[in-house]
DNA sequence: ATTATCTATAGATCTATAGATAATGC
DNA sequence: ATTATCTATAGATCTATAGATAATGC
């Protein structure tokens, strides 16, 4: 009786949705981690669900099935990367409206993705490893790529680019738009043939330089566009 | 028998030599369409016989197993695909010996890659999107990509580049050169993302006028790097 | 006699679900 | 009474090989 009472006055019992909360985390981690590492078909339920401790069947009980797992892990941090890229756009715009310059619109929209990847959270890492692989990965499969979370942003970059320089076609913006995107996505693969090809020179983590030159390369580069 | 000795004189049967090379190459065209598409883990052996005529057996009478008949598929064309950047960057290197420029060595380098991709040959196409799929995957998957057949190649474009600046740290040149190479890979990927997000202005398979943007961009961004 | 190709199948997976059990809610 | 988790398994794959058959070589 004593016990019971004990009990109830310091729950060592988890609530409900604390419970559900917690699984979901630890599957939707796992999940992250070995598709960041082996992409879509190169993983299995029953691995994730092994490394995340869990069941395939609660996979299944809270995602429904291998695509809702893997959008699942898609959508998790979506909202808080482009939250803080459009943030990054919106206040350079107006600190510098009427002097703006492609390095600076560049550096703006590189900056959080980079910073992101720095923060020191593993699962970031795995995150930005994982969505270059989306973002190079041809429409119509398993998984739908034809609209990314990422795809507004894209169009406020293109906007102030435009603004930069009026005169150049919009085709000649999204193609520059093209080439920043695929120096981001070998970037955040991580794949470390980069380190190999340099003898150690350069580390696939090495994001700050990575940005650096990024934004020099490319921001440089955008002037040699014709009107 | 007048039969029989027409069919010596002109025989309808293949000799083995033949056989063998028509089954191979036909084995090859369907894996590398296949894994073009869908990658290494997205393809079963099961498929790909299915898609040549073949039976699974006869892909490993041939291969061996999966992972070696993704690397015959790779092997195939990698030699034509080095020989002739190689020839192409040591052609614009004799000719301009003296007075080389970053955008010249670079669009040395981009040209083969691309006449290649435009040559209409649509087995072409397929390679040069396995050869990006292969360039942004991590190393210690089952297809060991450590080291590909592209590197030598790779060494040289440095050395050029380092020449037409020598102050620049070997470091940078590297970086640069990840930065050409993830354009390059999102390029021969074909996505088809550029072609959603641009609206239609852009096209995936426009290689024309992605080299010459390409060139153009990064060429001129190679003077933003600093001593 | 040797090489190319097919038949048949082993043995090990895979995703997904039905149904039982354990824990929390009220 | 409802929700979370586990047990057990269906049904459909997968890669790979052993052994039989068909075609070419000499």
């Amino acid at each position: 009786m004593a016990v019971a009472v004990a009990r109830k006055k310091q729950p060592a019992r988890r609530r409900q949705a604390d419970r559900r909360e917690e699984s979901r985390e630890r599957i939707l981690d796992a999940a992250e981690e070995l598709l960041a590492k082996r992409g879509y078909d190169g993983v299995t339920m029953r691995e994730i669900a092994t490394a995340s401790g869990a069941d395939t069947s609660l996979l299944h009980y809270y995602f429904d099935n291998k695509a809702g797992l893997f959008d699942a892990v898609i959508a998790r941090r979506a909202g808080l990367v482009n939250e803080t890229r459009q943030a990054s756009l919106d206040g350079y715009a107006e600190a510098h409206a009427g002097n703006m310059t492609a390095t600076g619109v560049l550096r703006a929209y590189l900056e959080p993705t980079f910073s992101f990847m720095l923060s020191g959270d593993p699962g970031n890492q795995n995150y930005g490893a994982l969505i270059a692989k989306l973002n190079s990965t041809a429409m119509g499969g398993d998984v739908d790529t034809t609209h990314t979370p990422f795809d507004p942003v894209v169009e406020r970059l293109v906007e102030l680019l435009a603004e930069v320089r009026p005169e150049v076609s919009r085709a000649d913006l999204y193609w520059y738009y093209h080439f920043v995107s695929g120096a981001i996505s070998l970037s955040l693969a991580q794949t470390g043939r980069i380190d190999v090809l340099s003898g150690g020179l350069c580390r696939s983590d090495d994001f700050e330089t990575i940005l650096d030159r990024m934004v020099r390369v490319l921001g440089h580069g955008f002037a040699a566009l014709e009107p």
